[in-house]
DNA sequence: ATATTACCTAGAGTATAGTGTAAGTCAAGA
DNA sequence: TCTTGACTTACACTATACTCTAGGTAATAT
């Protein structure tokens, strides 16, 4: 599989793949034109970096998850620990969009109160 | 209240309180020597801006929200109508860090199962 | 009187995460 | 054979949000 049907499949730019394959997160093979291979198994690889990030985890971190990854299935302790670390950061981020939320609602009534007595 | 006072009080840096004036976010009377003079009020609208930005809203946004606000009473419809849609993208960030956690959870369950069946 | 502290502005520098460009290679179809 | 499209690398540029420095002023403490 090549970087545009990757792209495509990942749902992720062809520069975004290269950025990631630069800063460590992503090992993909070449062939004989010197193109990037990507494996199926890669698919999936890539969309959990996605979700990784998007759950606010740095590059520099998911770099480190990936070089315990590609080192093999000894690793295993180290990853998990990363992610029950990283599992606690979900939780209080939304214990935070709760709480946020909570705030949000209390001004938007204070708004329509407002909006409403001044009719 | 000189920005030191405030920078504790809302717990932003003082380099931050005079980007975000510059930026157009906060606005602020000066004294007879030129120093910021924050109003006790600021305190909290610095802490909500603070939320706002700490739930994704951008900087340009909260800059129209913040113009809307300096403009008075008459803004609150619009201002309370960007605070509904800014409630909507919570609300989606919240079932994403909910699906999300799913995930994890899954995964760190899966790396359990392998590193107990290895021993 | 002087030293220290807190402030001021303008502008440069940093971190993070891409995004785009230039110049070139390679392979497959008309 | 030639052209087109998909790729390659290296490097420059962008956006966002700070963060810091340099050089200076003003008020206060010793």
């Amino acid at each position: 599989m090549r970087i545009g049907q990757m792209a495509k499949a990942a749902d992720i730019s062809e520069y975004t793949l290269r950025y990631y394959e630069r800063k460590g997160l992503i090992r993909v093979k070449r062939d004989d034109a010197g193109r990037r291979c990507y494996e199926e198994s890669d698919i999936e690889w890539i969309k959990f970096i996605k979700r990784l990030k998007d759950t606010g985890m740095l590059l520099k971190d998911i770099r480190e998850y990936s070089r315990l990854r590609y080192e093999g299935n000894g690793t295993m302790p180290e990853r998990l620990s990363m992610l029950e670390t990283h599992r606690k950061y979900v939780l209080e981020q939304q214990r935070k969009w709760a709480e946020y939320l909570g705030n949000l609602d209390d001004k938007i009534a204070f708004y329509k109160r407002s909006i409403g007595s001044s009719i």
